[in-house]
DNA sequence: AAGGTGACTAACA
DNA sequence: ATGTTAGCCACCT
């Protein structure tokens, strides 16, 4: 199976409500330095792929989206609507991960 | 068809 | 402590 492929499928396994992260998702899959693929292919990911992109967000809880057309903005909104607290500071957005990380099987 | 690139992370200096 | 470098591998041009 195509790496994209399971970053969508475990994707897809995080609950609303909880966030993961990068390299979390990474080190599922294998490699935990791939984590940059994951955020690639998230950027890949359209609507209609059903993939709550928005609950994956980096190590350090950030919003770190770099893609114009993903304003950060956009991700925390959709984030909030999951009864997710989003803080803002500096213009940037945080998550609290040791309230909202989610883990597979834990 | 080949090569650059990317929503990241962690180890080194 | 902060800044830079290496590693990951399929997609896009």
């Amino acid at each position: 199976m195509n790496f994209y492929a399971q970053v969508y499928k475990i994707t897809k396994k995080i609950p609303p409500g909880k966030v993961s992260t990068y390299g979390q998702i990474a080190s599922l899959i294998s490699s935990p330095r791939a984590a940059i693929m994951v955020g690639w292919a998230l950027h890949l990911t359209k609507p209609q792929d059903k993939v709550p992109w928005q609950r994956v967000i980096n190590s350090k809880g950030m919003i770190s989206t770099t893609c114009l057309d993903h304003p950060k903005e956009q991700q925390a909104f959709l984030l909030r609507q999951e009864k997710v607290k989003v803080n803002e500071i500096d213009g940037n957005y945080f998550i609290d991960l040791t309230k909202y990380l989610w883990w597979p099987r834990a």
